[in-house]
DNA sequence: CCCAAATTGAGTAGTACTACTCATTCCAAC
DNA sequence: GTTGGAATGAGTAGTACTACTCAATTTGGG
């Protein structure tokens, strides 16, 4: 298909899961296979080597997915990036988005669909898994508010970033105001400003948040 | 190696982690290998066909692991059960091993470990992966409070349970009086139980717990 | 049939967090 | 050089949950 060889990344902390891609993106004939366990090697090949595409899993120790994303979108590089990842949160994909990500699939159904990324993104496109445009599909009517969701996030504060932090690790307004040697008074108003940026009410609702969107913060 | 094939039962709901297992699995010869993307079709799979080895992974849609395994550990069957698992908690490990699993595996260190846990448990021996009894070993000081914890779990009663589940999903006291058609003061009281049963306190504690232990409720 | 455990409910006091309003200080941008 | 956002803090009232105690009813197993 094509005279040279595609150089690829895959980027994943679990080797089985990397056996499945790498053997799945052998069906492509001429293609020449990097391998990364963790974010911070991942980078660095990117950068080493770049890649024609990389394969990245959002989770992963040392950087995650979106972290690689942003420190490429700074500098730049000719890599295309594919997402790859078990969360159906649709935030996470706007958030890759706007970091120049040209594939994002789900786990679940990305067989034929990442040889099929792969191909596209090399050739220029872009590839949205399937089951995720669906989600966004169905989604529709929320999609203004999800848009609105990323902005009400990028507004936050880094004092308020930091909070939220902490409370998606459990901490309560007590312990935070001891960690940041502030008076819990100085916290409350923090969280009352966060809540009413996120438009959350409700006793679990900023705790909640704070868990489900960790990688926001 | 064996005049006969050894066949294989691959539950993952994640197709591309399939791949992986089953082109690793393939470097044993002579196997058979069925697969499944979803608890009960594995569930099925095992109670019809009885196949030499499962490999499972714990969180599955349909039915989890820890679920089938339960069924089987009633009904009784001549197939190994190896559980694959991305979570580090040593609980479940524990609860695993009480239903009768063969063998126990983290999926991030499990390529060479995975072709020796099959065989061995073929030929009738355990295997549970290095970095898991690192992890136990590790914990040994807490190995008592564990198995303690699990007891603890055990011995909650079934509206406890259900309470559980449902402060897992973020519900409030009040939300969970009205689903079960119960006081408020009745939540209130199951809740102070299943707190002194296992011995938490503090607003987060029991919500933590419930979302942190999902699975063994 | 009876007993122990489970379920349901309440009283009371206290803690943690929410939902408003308001005030001071500081820093950076126009 | 002042203006606006960010950080800090407090007042007050109310809600949600905790931490104890106590008690009536139901239910399953010996």
């Amino acid at each position: 298909m094509h005279p040279y060889k595609i150089s690829l990344l895959i980027a994943d902390d679990h080797p089985l899961f990397r056996a499945g891609v790498k053997q799945t993106l052998e069906r492509l004939e001429a293609v020449e296979i990097y391998e990364a366990e963790e974010g911070n090697k991942a980078l660095q090949i990117i950068q080493d080597i770049e890649p024609d595409v990389a394969v990245i899993d959002l989770r992963m120790p040392g950087k995650t997915g979106l972290e690689i994303l942003s420190v490429l979108f700074e500098s730049g590089t000719s890599t295309k990036i594919i997402l790859l990842t078990m969360y159906k949160n649709v935030n996470y994909f706007y958030q890759a988005v706007s970091l120049g990500v040209k594939g994002y699939l789900l786990k679940e159904t990305a067989v034929q669909d990442l040889v099929e990324a792969v191909k596209t993104v090399h050739s220029g496109g872009t590839f949205i898994s399937n089951r995720l445009k669906a989600l966004i599909e169905s989604e529709k009517t929320d999609e203004f508010q999800n848009k609105l969701l990323i902005d009400s996030v990028n507004s936050l504060t880094s004092s308020e970033r930091q909070i939220m932090k902490l409370l998606s690790d459990w901490k309560t307004n007590c312990e935070i105001a001891d960690l940041l040697f502030n008076s819990i008074r100085t916290i409350e108003n923090h969280r009352a400003n966060i809540s009413d940026k996120l438009n959350l009410r409700g006793v679990h609702s900023l705790v909640q948040f704070a868990i489900e969107n960790r990688e926001l913060f």
